[in-house]
DNA sequence: CGTCGGGTTGATAACTTTCAAATTTCGTGG
DNA sequence: CCACGAAATTTGAAAGTTATCAACCCGACG
C-alpha cells in the first residue's frame, strides 16, 4: 500500500503524529523525498558562511550540525536525526551560520528552494506542519540553551541524554529503557560545552548512582524516574497538537 | 501617506528591510496591529505551560523571555525588543515553552491564530516575511548557544552586547556608538549563564579595557574594532535576503 | 530620614579545565 | 585467532575560572 511506503519515510512518521497526512500530502513528501544521497562519516556535508540554498532530509544516520570559534573550540549546537531536516535555514537566509557533519553513514533526500515553493503551493498543510516541525525543533535549541546556560554539568549531561531519547522514540528508535547512541565522548562534551575529561567524570557518577549508563555506543535508563527526577526534565516542551493550518 | 503610518511600525521596518512591502501587505500588517495593549513593567505576560494560543508583536519597550529552574535558577532566553514577535511559538504548539516579563513599560498589538490564518491566505508573501522574521530569531538563540557553551565569561558579554546592538539597529535604536540598554546587570547575569557578580567583574574589565561601558542604561563601544576583535564578533548569520517567497 | 533596588568589592569555596599519562576498545592485516 | 595501531575512555594532579557569601556604597523615592 502506498501508506506504508510513505510512512516508511522517518519524517512521514513524525509528521503523522500530529496531523493526518492526506494523500496529496504523502504525495509531496514522496516528491521531497526523490533526490537521495548516501555520505560517508566524517565528510563536512556544508561549511561556514558557504552559500548552498540547498537543505536535506535526514533519511537515516546522525548528523551534528556546530560551529567553530577562532580559539578553536567547537560548539555542537544539534544532534540531527532521522526524521530532521538540514540546512533548513541556509534555504532562507543568505549565509548558513553552521557547518555539518555526518556522525555515522548517513542517507538525505535533497531540498531545493523549489520544492519548498511548490510544497507552499501544493500543498499548503504539509508546509504548515513542516514548519511546525522546524519550531519544534528550535524549542528543542532553547532548552539545550537553558541546559548550558544555568543546569550542572551532571544535571545538564542527564538532561540532554533524555531528551535526545524522546527525540529517538518520536521516530522509533528508542524507548523507555534507552537508546542506540553513536556518539563519543568528544562530541557529547562539545554539544553539552564541557571538556570531554569532565563529561566522563559526569557519565561515571551517573553510572555510579545507578541512573544511566552510556557504554559501548548505548544509552540506558537505569532507574528513569530518579534520573528524570535528577534531570529537571519535563517533556512538556514538546508536546505536540496539531499545527495551525488544519 | 499610508505607506509611512506603516513604516512607522518596528516591525513593518524590519521586514522591509528584506522584502518590498506591497499594498496588501501592509494591510495586512495593519490590521495586525489592529488589538494593542499597554502593560506594566514587571508583569508577567505568560506563565511557564501556560495554554494561550495568542502572541504579540512588540511595538515599543523590551521584554524578557525565560524559563525558571525548580532549584530557582533562571535562564533568560533571549530580550525582545520592538519589532519582536512574543510567543509566536505558542500559536503552534500546545503548551508555551517559556515565560515573558516587561522589562520597561511595553506597547504590544495582539495576535491571534486566526490573524495567522488569515495572513496565510491573504498575504503568504507576508507569511513568508514573518517566518523568515522568526528563523532569524532562531539563527540568534543559536549563537546565544554558542556564547554561553564556548566562550569565556568576558568575551561571551561582549559578544552578546555587541549582537543586542546589530538588532537594535535593525529598528533603529542603536548606531555604531552604542545604544540605550534599560538592562539589569542582574537580568544580564541571567542571560549569559552568570552570576551578577561575576559579570559586574567582566564589565569592570571591558571598561578598563577601553572597549565598551555599559553604565547608567546606556552601552557605549570604546573602541568597536578592537571589540569585535575580542569577541569573536562576525554579523554574518544575521545577513539578510528576501525570504523565499517573493 | 530610612528603605530599597542596583551596583561594587573582597575573600573563600566549588566547579571545571588543562595537562599528562595509563588503559581499554576496536578495526585491520598478518 | 592474534598482533598492532589508532581512537576513545579513564584517572590523577594542578591550575584556572566562576560562584557564593558578606559587606558596603549610592541614588531614587516615599
Amino acid at each position: 500500500m502506498d501508506d506504508m511506503s510513505n510512512l516508511d519515510l522517518p519524517l512521514a512518521r513524525k509528521l503523522s503524529t500530529f496531523i493526518e497526512l492526506k494523500e496529496e500530502d504523502l504525495l509531496m513528501l514522496t516528491r521531497l523525498h526523490e533526490n537521495n544521497r548516501i555520505v560517508e562519516a566524517g565528510s563536512g556535508l556544508e561549511h561556514q558562511g558557504a552559500i548552498h540554498h540547498k537543505a536535506y532530509i535526514l533519511r537515516k544516520g546522525w548528523v551534528f550540525s556546530y560551529k567553530l570559534l577562532k580559539d578553536g573550540a567547537r560548539q555542537i549546537v544539534d544532534f540531527q536525526i532521522s526524521g530532521d531536516f538540514l540546512g533548513l535555514r541556509s534555504l532562507l537566509l543568505r549565509t548558513s551560520d553552521h557547518s555539518f557533519e555526518p556522525i555515522t553513514q548517513i542517507e538525505v533526500s535533497e531540498v531545493t528552494k523549489e520544492h519548498l515553493k511548490l510544497c507552499f503551493e501544493m500543498s499548503p498543510r504539509l508546509a504548515a506542519a513542516l514548519l511546525w516541525a522546524a519550531s519544534r525543533d528550535e524549542a528543542m535549541v532553547v532548552e539545550h540553551l537553558i541546559d548550558i546556560g544555568r543546569r550542572s554539568a551532571i544535571v545538564r549531561t542527564a538532561h540532554f541524554l533524555l531528551e535526545l531519547g524522546v527525540r529517538l522514540e518520536l521516530v522509533g528508535l528508542a524507548d523507555r529503557n534507552g537508546y542506540h547512541c553513536p556518539l563519543t565522548q568528544y562530541l557529547l562534551a562539545d554539544a553539552l560545552g564541557l571538556s570531554a575529561i569532565h563529561l566522563n567524570r559526569c557519565l561515571r557518577k551517573l553510572r555510579e548512582k545507578n541512573l544511566l549508563s552510556f557504554q559501548g555506543g548505548q544509552v540506558t535508563y537505569l532507574d528513569f524516574t530518579a534520573l528524570t527526577r535528577l534531570a529537571d526534565f519535563d517533556s512538556d516542551y514538546m508536546d505536540h497538537e496539531k499545527p495551525i493550518l488544519h
